[in-house]
DNA sequence: ACTGCTGTTGCATCATGGTGCAATAAGTGT
DNA sequence: ACACTTATTGCACCATGATGCAACAGCAGT
């Protein structure tokens, strides 16, 4: 894991300037390394902490961070964007529940198995890489199943929407 | 590739009424299978074809298909919400350049891998799932990674973004 | 063809993503 | 400590995503 300084470090020898709010606003990201962090987290956590820094100066300060591959960001139906701290390992998988939005890191038996298949293809097992699934979760499976039961009923689209078990 | 009275039958066997902004609107999606469309796109189509459809209606219809499975929805970074109409096959892939936020569909091999990795877990063979990888395109691979070269010269983040070969 | 029920639309409005520009302040050299 | 250069900030503003609500229109039954 790397440390506040580390990143600093990162930021002077792109020529970029360590300002106040940069400080704060990396400690806050290492600090919740694990969180998918919305603008608003951010944005409510600077607004208590170091009042009046602007939405804009936050939302270009992860752009450039982005850049920098410190932080990763991801666009989730629903949600919307959502900023992480990039951590040691390079691959990151989520799953995301089409129905409810809800982003997941079950399924790991699928996730090992894609693991695998990244680092057999030439280039990838060092790659920075994440893979999204949508799909349904086990909850929205199960109704979602349900409903589907009725419309082949009807005669319509009775092979799209199955659950994941 | 199902047609358009198909896709008519499959809205109201939903309880769900047959406005002629829905025929067209379908119609619009069925002619640009293979396009990923923003709310824009289909917005300025519609007000050409059938002017005074409102915004938020057309926002609607496409949630409502996407419900039903007749297209799914993308969000991508830099370029925000598309929408795809869904055809035959159950799993798609998308590869997202992180760089310039270009959509891909290459990278054969590596699909091809993750595609038996999902047949292998039990209940994935069927399910309709999308895949999306983030990453770097070659071209951006290659600028990423003489700006590393730059960065390592400062001793900083040496081991991240490799290009995607 | 008429009528009533209720799904759908258009409008108003808010939340969030994104950008141009002039004022400000971080870093460098003296 | 001071001054200069230019990256960075705050502000104003626009684009897009999303939702509540009253008016409207499919469509099923008569």
């Amino acid at each position: 894991m790397k440390k506040h300084k580390d990143l600093i470090a990162v930021l002077k020898s792109n020529e970029m300037r360590i300002t106040p709010a940069r400080r704060l606003l990396l400690q806050f990201i290492l600090d919740n390394s694990s969180k998918q962090l919305s603008l608003k987290d951010v944005h409510d956590f600077m607004e208590e902490n170091m009042p009046g820094v602007d939405r804009s100066s936050i939302y270009r300060n992860l752009e450039a961070f982005k850049k920098l591959d410190i932080i990763q960001e991801l666009m989730l139906p629903k949600l919307g964007k959502r900023f992480q701290y990039v951590f040691d390992r390079k691959v990151h998988h989520f799953f995301i529940c089409k129905a409810c939005g809800k982003l997941n890191k079950g399924n790991k038996a699928l996730f090992e198995k894609v693991e695998s298949a990244l680092k057999d293809v030439h280039g990838f097992s060092k790659a920075n890489l994440s893979v999204v699934f949508y799909g349904y979760c086990s909850s929205c499976g199960k109704k979602t199943a349900q409903k589907e039961a009725t419309r082949s009923a009807h005669g319509a689209l009775s092979e799209a929407q199955q659950s994941m078990r």
